[in-house]
DNA sequence: ATCTTTGTTAACCATTTGGTTAAAAATGTC
DNA sequence: GACATTTTTAACCAAATGGTTAACAAAGAT
């Protein structure tokens, strides 16, 4: 069989809408039959292509978990001076959540929903985290003096929780905030700089 | 018609089971007859009593919000200095939201899927978000120079992502950083200290 | 005790849902 | 072009779902 593909396969119309539809909805509230209108085709592809709704919804599960874990992993794992690693991984990280900014909520929705068994899934050999080595380092420039006493696990909370938080609250800071989704991209731009400064004025001594 | 109730009457059954289910699934998760099991009743009186699903989502959709956005609203308005704010909301919210754990990620996934309707269910008259007050006292506190130059609206991001973002991705900080369930709750009575303690470092002059 | 009102039950209902099937259409191989 | 394989379609299916109904039971009012 060919391997040439012209435009986008059926396939590839199917995990396109998908993702669209499991993400805004999740798997309990999306429709099989609103996946292959989103798609155009029939609704049996689905199951011809993807055998089933779970099947289906893991594909676009794991790509978007794919999207979001290894980059935290990044941060554990880089030989980099500690003020740098949050540096980048401010920067990277909303960088890549601004292209989908409701992935964190669907996949952290969904891992509440059974967490044993998504993590699994996430952590099947690729993704394992390995926080050890960020911790220690941390640790260690509290040691040497460089930074104040911190716990290291709070500290990485406080990363995470001020990097991802706003586009999971987004309405609600909207709302809160009277912020358009013009100026609420413009102050997730600003968060790039501002979370780094905020953290190492918090910690340098 | 008397008054006088016993123990928990049928209403009061329902209410705490479709709490348990709603919170637990979501709106588009839960199912009728699980409410009515997990209440002990016929599901025939979910209808009964509360008409229909949308009506009996909606009871503990408020309920819940009404827990937890009263209370931002609070630091919003207090008269008091800065710092003591910043400390009694970390306190007061945490210890909230622990009796609940889920309760912030139920309410946000709901508010995701349709802000404009959830927002202003919430926002009917009673918990109208008004920050004005808060952000203009950082303003001042930086004007009069008290704390360094920051924007109040990240600000508040910060300090309410700290707050809140540990309960929603709580299986995967769990994971990541191999805590069972008493450590992680160990960790958030220590955030209480640690997350004022975090943000006044990081503005104090 | 009688009647009215409220609460409960079990059966039922129409629609929706994820999935199946067989036939037709399209594509691939020689 | 003939045959094989893959893809697509429309109809169909069983089960699940939120909701309805009528009868009966319990509680309230007089």
């Amino acid at each position: 069989m060919s391997k040439i593909r012209k435009d986008k396969t059926t396939e590839e119309r199917i995990l396109s809408a998908a993702k669209k539809i499991f993400v805004m909805k999740g798997m309990a509230g999306a429709r099989m039959q609103d996946i292959a209108d989103e798609a155009g085709i029939n609704k049996a592809l689905l199951h011809y292509y993807f055998k089933n709704k779970e099947k289906l919804f893991e594909v676009i599960f794991l790509e978007a978990a794919g999207k979001l874990f290894p980059k935290i992993n990044e941060i554990f794992l880089a030989d980099k001076p500690l003020f740098e690693k949050i540096e980048s991984f401010c920067d990277e990280y909303i960088t890549i959540v601004m292209e989908n900014p409701y992935l964190p909520l669907f996949v952290l929705n969904e891992i509440n929903q059974d967490p044993e068994y998504f993590l699994s899934k996430v952590w099947k050999g690729k993704n394992l985290p390995l926080p050890e080595k960020f911790l220690a380092q941390i640790e260690e420039e509290v040691a040497k003096g460089r930074i104040k006493r911190i716990s290291p696990l709070h500290l990485l909370m406080n990363l995470i929780s001020m990097t991802v938080f706003p586009f999971v609250a987004k309405p609600m800071f909207q709302k809160n905030l009277g912020l358009d989704e013009l100026q609420f991209r413009s102050v997730m731009e600003q968060r790039k700089k501002e979370i780094p400064r905020f953290i190492i004025d918090a910690i340098k001594k």
